[in-house]
DNA sequence: GGTCGCCCGTGACGTTTGTCACCCTGCATT
DNA sequence: AATGCAGGGTGACAAACGTCACGGGCGACC
């Protein structure tokens, strides 16, 4: 019997999910959790074989939370399930330890065959997203300017991104110039969005 | 034998509600599409008794697609099903002639029971939502103010905002000012961010 | 007819932003 | 030892932004 967590922030969706795979004979849903941050609680209760995790959810990122669980329980293995086709995301899903990224466009049939085969210790992840993947490279922003632009979605102006941040104001001014610069960009609004597009953020 | 189709664009969860909605004794799943504009053909050639739309879809709004149902076939039964509890998307769908409106947040077990009681006749309101559409009021943003604000998500300056909406970028600015006032931000992008938190973008 | 709100526009003003040149420190590469 | 790059910082400058006062037009409402 494969235990699986189920990490879904929409409840009915979530439910749905869970009646598909308990209609499996082999796989059994032993948690279910709405919220990011409560994937290693729940994860360390029930030990489960495999965690089915939904990116956007309320608390933690889905990535983030693969992170974290991924120390807790390195036996466990993850499934990223999401949305969008975002390629920045797949990476570093990947990169984070996840054994698979499935797309919810994808059949529902699919979704037990790739816990089977994530059990089986096979990486799943759907063909045309791990193309788009590769042919999409690498963020060019340095760490300080990601951290920058990240930060700037949620503070207002320079000033209280420097206080936020411990820097200067103009630090803050010519990291997010030459972010802009990278992504070609005439704003800071505009370079947000550019880095979300691409899932550089 | 209820009769329900499913409007739905991401398949996974398409399928999953149909094999939940399968197991009622009572209801069964005759026709499944996954963009607005299939929705109308689709309920030609199988009649059902309910309709269960998604608000966002290809092609073509849930509630679009409902307008057009109400009239090609009056004697099914709508329901709308979304993520999102914009008051505005409930206003106008009990205003076109939807039976109910149901929040992906809700327990799945509430799907069949919404759909028995809209084939009874009932209207089917998530109590939580209509609370909200209720508590939250209306927008204090005028039209005017509501497009340039929105617009502003994707064109970078004032300059390309102005060309795109046919106004003088004095014009555009005074806008976004009293946007902002009204919102109490410091920012284009907060008052944006403000104005989507609040369901109002 | 008067008043009010929304819409469109102009001009002015101070502030913030984005850019640039230039400084310095580390650290890794050559 | 020299070069390059990421990081942190300063100072200056033009451009863009946000605010305000003010003008006009239009429709709704009393």
């Amino acid at each position: 019997m494969i235990r699986v967590l189920l990490a879904e922030d929409q409840t009915m969706v979530r439910g749905a999910l869970a009646s598909l795979l308990n209609l499996e004979p082999d796989i059994e849903v032993v948690a279910q959790v709405s919220r990011g941050d409560e994937v290693a609680a729940a994860a360390a209760a029930s030990v489960p074989d495999v965690a089915l995790l939904d990116i956007e959810m309320p608390g933690r990122t889905g990535l983030d939370a693969a992170d974290e669980l991924a120390r807790a329980l390195p036996g466990c293995r993850i499934l990223i399930l999401t949305t969008f086709g975002r390629p920045g995301y797949l990476r570093r899903a990947m990169e984070g330890g996840a054994a698979g990224f499935l797309l919810k466009d994808a059949p529902a049939s699919e979704l037990a065959s790739a816990i089977r085969r994530a059990v089986a210790g096979e990486r799943v992840v759907d063909p045309g997203l791990a193309a788009a993947a590769l042919s999409q490279g690498e963020s060019p922003l340095t760490p300080r300017e990601h951290e920058v632009l990240r930060a700037s979605r949620q503070h207002a102006t320079v000033a209280d991104l420097a206080q936020a941040l411990y820097l200067s104001p103009g630090t803050v001014r010519n990291h997010l110039s030459s972010a802009m610069q990278k992504l070609d960009a005439r704003n800071r609004g505009e370079a947000v969005r550019m880095a979300e597009e691409q899932g550089w953020l």
